[in-house]
DNA sequence: TTGTAAGCGTTATCAT
DNA sequence: ATGATAACGCTTACAA
């Protein structure tokens, strides 16, 4: 039951530990012979390096730090697949932690990480973080840091991102293409990027095409639970104003409960009200009417950081110059039943 | 930037390196005064252990490892939230592990997390896996292991379960309560314990209530998309049955894709054939109809696995003896429209 | 109450 | 081509 070690097999081959180590390492200088005997007693006792002693001395774990903020969540599911998949291509293991939108869970994970000396963190931001000194403190201690979905544009590491500033443009473009005249929108929280951005592009939309923005048609949904944010505030939206005629929602949630109280209270989507999402959900296409959105492509996202992520430690490594990229991935309008009139 | 160690403590301090490890540590042998010096210059110094080197010395990481068959799928990701907050509550960290459901992988896996020196490991086996030396391996090795949703009774180690037989039963005997008469069983592959036990289920409440067994209503969900084998299946049976009045079907998602089929042929659910799901996604309360189907306590499981995980995690190191446990946690109907007649 | 020194299992430097 | 030895940063008998 004991594990073996190198002192087992020198021990057993009557050779020194050095010799057994170097043998293993596949290092130059060990002859054939030893070599082959070497592998062969280390397959035979059924060796296995102890990764703790091997972390110390090369300071380094093979391992990558992933905070988000929350695992039942399609998107970051989807994120965590792409992760999970480099990072076991590229032989890193992975830890993950949940901030659950907490700027103090986030920042004590981030300390946790450095103390456990992961390799290199992968982070998407909580909605509450304003402040980023815990990751520039990881980042100091030259550990990379790569930033997606809801990133800081201030701290200075690579980013992997969509652009909602356009998707949103784009969604509410489509819209007005479509004819609709008043688009109202079910934003999320003021401090996220990506909610701003989405805001912003909805504006810019608008603006662009002449009408003119109203805020009263602008509905808050920062309760973190978006599917009744999205419920609430369609009967809101209904009770004050009755001539909006399609909603723009910051996330396919969101938009799920509009539509289950559109239907609940049997305003036609979308002869009434047309209703567009966000993110491209599983979920998106069995509802009924099925949901017009945005594909966002978590997957690729999760890919994308992790890639550049252990790109950047092995720079780091062997001490060569490595340069932040802000990576942006394409999305797409997937139009379905929920905006087709 | 270079990190803090004990020797640095010690150094301004004036005092050895082991009086600055115990006074961290609360030794009772350090003078009040000594102890508070040093924690003071740990805290303005930055102190934090090296995990590398604690880990080398004390043979434990405070890390436990999982593997899941997959990620993005909700009743996993509700498991990981559990496992995830019950982890950080006992001060573990967590490597999360996919198999894809692929045996040779999930093998590797567990090599991976035996070398990495987890304290523990929590696990759900892939569809595939029908041989369990590899888990045995790590029992042997004194590294606890907790199994859930899909064990092996074989195993013995703790396990944390749905009564999947019984929830079936359950399931089968309300439609017959209901008055449904031919009732088809949507069923997974011939492997995973919970797909044997959910069909087991169906079969002993016709029996018991004196339905005639027929093996043509049973059709096979073993390509892995199960929302496509939902809908494909759907479609041949409505083909080759034209007197089946409802279907237990094995998954939610299958039982979406069989509700997206029936929808489309203009079959009416549940007037002329009632739909029962199982696992109460989150999805199956916003399609319409909505599912009836079986809560399957997701975050629970992950919770209590982890939970019982770490107690054994310390009883083991304590050399105290351990006694497994075999958890099963209750399941409930969740009726909706999808079986209201 | 404090300190010395050994040891955890590797890797790497430097001799031989 | 091989080996002795130090070092990684910490914990813990044991000694003082």
């Amino acid at each position: 039951m004991n594990d073996t070690k190198l002192i087992d097999i020198a021990a057993a081959l009557g050779i020194s530990v050095t010799t057994v180590s170097k043998a293993l390492k596949g290092y130059s200088d060990i002859s054939k012979t030893t070599r082959s005997k070497v592998l062969e007693m280390a397959e035979e006792m059924n060796y296995r390096p102890n990764s703790n002693a091997v972390n110390l001395r090369t300071n380094e774990t093979k391992t990558i730090g992933v905070i988000i903020p929350a695992t039942v969540h399609h998107f970051f599911s989807s994120v965590l697949n792409g992760i999970l998949e480099e990072a076991e291509k590229r032989g890193y293991l992975v830890i993950i932690l949940q901030s659950s939108e907490k700027y103090e869970l986030e920042k004590k994970q981030i300390a946790l990480l450095l103390q456990k000396r992961v390799d290199g963190i992968l982070i998407s931001l909580s909605n509450e973080t304003d402040d980023f000194t815990h990751i520039n403190a990881a980042i100091k201690k030259n550990t990379p840091v790569v930033l997606f979905d809801k990133i800081a544009k201030m701290v200075d590491c690579s980013k992997v991102i969509i652009n909602d500033k356009k998707a949103a443009y784009d969604a509410v473009t489509y819209l007005i293409k479509k004819g609709y005249k008043k688009i109202a929108h079910f934003r999320g929280s003021l401090v996220p990027q990506n909610s701003i951005d989405r805001f912003l592009g909805y504006k810019k939309a608008l603006e662009d095409h002449n009408i003119p923005y109203d805020s009263s048609l602008i509905y808050m949904c920062d309760h973190n639970t978006d599917f009744e944010d999205g419920y609430g505030n369609a009967k809101l939206m209904v009770e004050q104003h009755n001539d909006v005629d399609a909603i723009f929602a910051i996330t396919d949630l969101v938009a799920i409960g509009i539509i289950k109280y559109l239907n609940e209270a049997q305003i036609k989507i979308p002869e009434q009200i047309a209703v567009f999402g966000f993110s491209n959900w599983f979920m998106s296409t069995v509802i009924s009417p099925k949901l017009t959105t945005i594909d966002q492509p978590g997957y690729d996202i999760g890919q994308r950081a992790a890639s550049i992520l252990i790109d950047e430690i092995t720079q780091t490594k062997e001490h060569l110059p490595v340069t932040h990229q802000i990576i942006e991935l394409p999305t797409t309008i997937i139009e379905r039943e929920s905006t087709i009139r």
